[in-house]
DNA sequence: ACCCAGGGTAACT
DNA sequence: AGTTACCATGGG
């Protein structure tokens, strides 16, 4: 196949914020400025550019990653809208992070992981979830199936070292694989709805089916409450996030999310 | 040794 | 309906 370079200009867009802000876990950096990774079993190389990126991949998916990163989402308008309130303006300076539109078994799988965990193992556990179970493709290991994962038992999990959620990760993968939770009908409720059809699964709770929400399934309305984002709601927003932010309260969360775990931490948020 | 990590479940009030 | 111990693993 014939593997095309693609430039996109782009005024907001880190790569390194985005693929390392704990949305995705499967890149990596090459060098300063260069990445690599995969969303399912399709593989592409970054580069970072003062004005864009440069996306490598096969001719054939360059539409696919355009679209991963919602490349035709206005973020300059968003985030003069989101400056309208002090807080988030202060989240968002110096922050080019963009919401990625992953792909939905990925997403699920990834963030059943997450749970009462950290980014560095999560994403070690997917690696190894991929070596042992992805298909292994010319430049690396593909992201499971469902159906690749469907019928597994606990033991066969164990070479993840993932815990307690190796049965969270099999009952997703069953029910997913079976049908009883099928992504393109839930695609077509209501964020409510769609939270309850997802948290079926065993270890799908609220802050986990929202981040499949989000991440998977393109609902910037989702908002994951994590640790972090309930700081930041107690401290700044105990009435809610702030008007400003309209139907893209998820792409909000984000730049809070990681103002809070970066500047934060050590402030207003810091241990005694 | 203790605490925490992009939480959820089950068993309690 | 709202708390709380417990769940595996690894890093600080």
């Amino acid at each position: 196949m014939k593997i095309s370079d693609f430039f996109v200009k782009c005024n907001c867009l880190d790569l390194k914020q985005t693929l390392f802000c704990g949305q995705c876990f499967r890149f990596r950096e090459l060098s300063e400025g260069e990445y690599e990774g995969f969303a399912g079993d399709k593989y592409v190389k970054l580069k970072q550019n003062p004005d864009g990126i440069t996306i490598t991949a096969p001719e054939g998916d360059i539409e696919f990653w355009r679209e991963y990163f919602d490349l035709s989402l206005d973020y300059d308008f968003l985030l003069e809208q989101f400056g309208r309130d002090e807080t988030l303006k202060a989240a968002c300076r110096g922050r080019k992070i963009r919401v990625l539109k992953q792909l939905p078994f990925e997403t699920l799988i990834s963030f059943i992981i997450s749970q009462n965990n950290n980014i560095k193992r999560i994403t070690g556990i997917i690696d190894r979830l991929c070596e042992n179970f992805g298909e292994k493709t010319e430049f690396g290991y593909a992201f499971p199936t469902a159906g690749a994962l469907a019928g597994l038992s606990e033991e066969n999990l164990a070479p993840l070292r993932a815990g307690f959620r190796g049965k969270y990760i099999i009952d997703a993968a069953d029910k997913v694989n079976s049908g009883e939770v099928d992504f393109e009908r839930i695609k077509l409720l209501s964020d409510d709805e769609a939270r309850e059809a997802l948290k079926v699964i065993k270890g799908v709770g609220d802050k986990v089916a929202d981040c499949v929400l989000l991440f998977g399934l393109y609902r910037t309305s989702a908002v994951p409450k994590d640790v972090w984002i309930k700081r930041v709601n107690s401290y700044y927003y105990p009435e809610g996030l702030p008007e400003c932010v309209g139907e893209y309260a998820g792409i909000a969360q984000q730049y809070l999310f990681d103002y809070a775990r970066g500047e934060l931490k050590d402030t207003v948020f810091k241990k005694k």
